[in-house]
RNA sequence: UCAGGCGGCCAAGCGGCUGCGGCCUGUUUCGGCAGGUCGAGGAAAGUCCGGGCUCCACGGAAGAAUGCUGCUGGUUAACGGCCAGCGGGGGCGACCCCAGGGAAAGUGCCACAGAAAGCAAACCGCCAGGGCUCGGCAACGAGACCGGUAAGGGUGAAAGGGUGCGGUAAGAGCGCACCGCGGCCUUGGUGACAAGGACGGCAAGGUAAACCCCAGCAGGAGCAAGACUAAAUAGGGAGCGAGCGGCAAGCGGGCACCGAAAGGACGCACGGAUUGUCAAGUGCCUUCCGCACUAUCGCUUCGGGUAAGUUGCGUGAAUUGGCUGGCAACAGCCGAUCAAGACGAAUAGCCGCUCCACCCUUGGUUCAGUGAAUCAGGGGGGUGACAGAACCCGGCUUAUCGGCGGCCUGAUGCA
RNA sequence: GCGGGUGUAGCAUAGUGGUAAUGCAGCGGCCUUCCAAGCCUCUGAGGUGGGUUCGAUUCCCAUCACCCGCU
């Protein structure tokens, strides 16, 4: 299974909160962003790109490791098996992400991840967003 | 059995599926893949102290300021920690809590109340012994005016030792006994201090977590410290050389003024040399000495930032077993072991079983009996407390569902 | 990682080792035909826990929460 690359930078968060699509969630918030061509640093062979967010507002340090880790888990399970497009998803962890029950968890993310992927798609190659609706 | 005190230890377990970080080995089409192995805490937390480590600063002498600490003796790399002891307070007890000296160096403060709040004084009182006045022949009586007194009342957190006896006009350390206080001596102890003795006679109120005095300690910053490597370019850094101040006087020409002009000379700014004088400013905590730098130019030389990559970064005041010394903290010796190293940050996600805590419930037992405790069973339900390494270490403090075990104290019952 | 600051009534602020003050808001009253304005009255108030002191909001220690810098 190829590995799916990670976002580490300030600057990438930032691009997805500001020119991608955003699905709430009662589970997550779910942020998604398909990467310009002209962009530095294109690369077509690259498929989706994770990251994870989770402020103080979840908790503590143990609360907010461990909301990570149950999205990334999730996550993975779920991008396993489709084919790759070169978007960028940001997961956002709530107060809820620690009480959810794992499978209406996944069913939360799966819901975001058909709705994201359809409106990424309709907003063609070039275009950044934008000049789009302004949030979903 | 009940109630308590003080140390120590643990921090749910097992299995399945899917995964993560470091290292090693093998393999590779250099993207990876396979196997093995290791992978959070007692507080990793708060950042309240102390150190290691790294860089910067660091010349000599004297001084000041700031901060912290403060019984004694140990312990330690060091500490405000720890151990043992001293003193005071609390508890029936096991045991727990607190903290330096100086208020006869100085300054400040002590509200309200009260006559008086720090230096002695006298509001209500008490006193007829003394002086005085009155009555009386006198003895004597009356009066609190002069005086004496601080026992009693009252205020206060605190009113210049306490209790008792004697004493007295009334009283008072005025005298005595005991207690307390003070310095002195002796003894014991390394010491804090303790015990004893004779003496002194109430003189010296409290506050120093008020200023302060005394003693001790402290250079600054922090792993984003610091070091190395690669790429392209300009400010930049270093060294060497040249070079640099203010004021006054007088000089030169210019402007403006007076004059018809020559010229005059108050003033204004400029110029470069001269003379005289002061020698400057900034930084090094201050002062003195000392040092460095301070317009600009030339030459030589170095090469940074960019959260890039590597390193620092896991053999250490390490852990552990035993022995020895010591009451102990701790130290020494011998043996064994190597045990996380990430950087949008791994050490896990999900499921099942067991255990545990909680709630409901059935039955039994006990008791001080509409209830509680305990034992056995069933069901529900939480997915288990506090909490996640970020250079490392020694402490302190705080958070914490609970469990295990040890020593000790008090009460009660039985033998 | 290093450092600083603030917690006082419902809100915003003072102040001081000895009674905690002011404004707004709120309740009630006066005034007015009614409302507003004005006047009067009422506020269970110093984050929490210890200590020093006769006495602490103030001084000291610990702790909690919040805010702000620097790198």
């Amino acid at each position: 299974m190829p590995l799916i690359p990670r976002l580490k930078k300030r600057p990438q968060f930032l691009a997805a909160a500001a020119s991608g699509h955003k699905h709430v969630a009662k589970g997550m918030i779910v942020q998604a962003r398909r990467r310009r061509e002209d962009e530095p640093g294109y690369d077509p062979s690259r498929g989706f790109a994770l990251g994870f967010t989770a402020s103080k507002k979840v908790g503590n340090a143990v609360a907010r490791n461990r909301a990570k880790r149950r999205l990334r888990a999730l996550a993975h399970e779920a991008l396993r098996d489709l084919p790759a497009a070169p978007i960028d998803l940001v997961l956002i962890a709530r107060k809820q992400t620690l009480e959810r029950d794992y499978q209406d968890l996944t069913a939360d993310f799966q819901h975001a991840l058909k709705r994201l992927l359809r409106l990424c798609a309709a907003v063609p190659p070039g275009d950044d967003g934008r000049s789009g609706e302004p949030q979903a």
